[in-house]
DNA sequence: CCCGCCATTTACTCAGACAAATTGCCACAT
DNA sequence: ATGTGGCAATTTGTCTGAGTAAATGGCGGG
């Protein structure tokens, strides 16, 4: 069996470098659990042999992982795996490859409750900060998803516009650091849902509400409205059956 | 002027090599502002000239960046600084190279924002889901805070292993993750603050508060404690008294 | 039983060459 | 004049092979 097929290609569209798709091709490996954390990674020498390239395009692999505090290469001791405290769950990579196995139902009802928590308090921050211009966006994304049904890419895409233009509005560089990463999760999870047969309850209503409450300005509305949508959302994603903790 | 001066150290204390070296480097120099986003790099063979390492060493370090939303390599066109709404703001070590220079009091209002609303929200939380061993664990960081004072390192350790430990408390590893980059920003700010004299207010009843909150599994008043103590270590840092956005 | 030296293993750094990708120019046809 | 195809130059990407530096574990001496 070889490792990699092709040339991989990211989430963006963009064709991946042979190290990208290599570190890629690892990091699913970590995060799905496939490899656990205090393993040893083997070799450099044996393990660039393993993906037929040289070292140094592996070992560039090894940099990226790190980088996102995945692993930890030191002398004499080899590449291990980090415990999970010190991945950056939140990188937007890491969570696009998380989603590229079936991700633990668990860390799923934790994602949701961080984005329930960010995304409401985000939406108050936007209605209070909001720009015409990004009222004009709200209402083009929200036009979209209507129009494609998220059954289709482009619905799954305006969904995806939504709520970063949503967080966009806040004008906080932190809180817009996060759309990439929301979005990976909106859009994976969404597959998920229509994985089992058709979405039969219409996701409009929960939208509309939040894009009027910020449309009126009302900052306590959105944020309520926002956690209501997120609720739904999590309910809809047929993992939320799975037991909750404690 | 030599780019480099020694073996540069990260905020653990771990040596860094040459590669996390670099990379740390020309980081600080994109979020302090020195290189601004749509720069280029230069070419490779030139910059490692300057750096004074090899193009390997160089092109690892690049890889790091890239890692981390900083930067976009292509060929034909060169390593080109990212629009800052690519770059992962709440990466730990972009964190922490922010604030190697005095950081945009722009920006710092913008991270206490974001901190207000998830740690809030993770105080609540932690009053649900806290276990004795959790307790204990805060009772000594409040303890250690008390003996020590800011003033001192050891003080200002025990002020992030409070944050930390509530953090943890939620077990939302999403949450959780978020630890490294919130004691980045709380050890630089708290120093900030020092800068100017010794402060004059007490931080422990604040964090007393909280505690007590969490301790009570009293999640309404853990929140509003802690959504309090943000809003007054954002009054004891310098820059807080600059200009609100708009 | 503890402490410091030393050998070994591993990642780290270097140098130089070649490959691949992307851009922009330029000739050519329309 | 304008669009279109391919060519050439530039830059990052990949490979190879060598040598360096760091961390560990054992070994010997105290």
């Amino acid at each position: 069996m070889s490792p990699r097929s092709g040339p991989a290609r990211r989430a963006g569209g963009k064709a991946l470098r042979l190290h990208g798709s290599i570190a890629r091709t690892i990091g699913i490996a970590i995060v799905s659990g496939r490899h656990r954390p205090g393993d040893l990674l083997g070799g450099e020498i044996s393990s660039s042999a393993r993906f037929a390239v040289s070292r140094t395009a592996y070992r560039e692999a090894v940099r990226i992982l790190a980088a996102k505090g995945l692993v930890n290469a030191r002398p004499k001791v080899g590449t291990r795996i980090s415990p999970r405290s010190e991945w950056h769950l939140l990188d937007p990579e890491v969570l696009a490859w998380m989603f590229e196995s079936e991700p633990d139902p668990e860390l799923l009802n934790s994602l949701f409750e961080l984005r329930r928590v960010v995304e409401s308090a985000a939406a108050g921050i936007a209605a209070r900060r909001r720009t015409p211009a990004h009222l004009r966006d709200l209402r083009g994304a929200l036009d979209a998803m209507a129009a494609h049904t998220l059954a289709t890419e482009a619905g799954r895409q305006a969904d995806m516009d939504f709520h970063g233009t949503l967080l966009r509005a806040t004008e906080n560089p932190f809180i817009v650091s996060l759309t990439k990463g929301v979005s990976a999760a909106i859009g994976a999870s969404t597959v998920f849902k229509q994985r089992k047969g058709p979405l039969d309850r219409d996701p409009m209503p929960e939208h509309r509400r939040v894009y009027q409450a910020v449309a009126a300005r009302d900052a306590r509305r959105a944020e309520r409205a926002m956690s209501e949508l997120i609720v739904l959302a999590r309910r809809d994603t047929p993992s939320s059956r799975a037991r909750r903790r404690r």
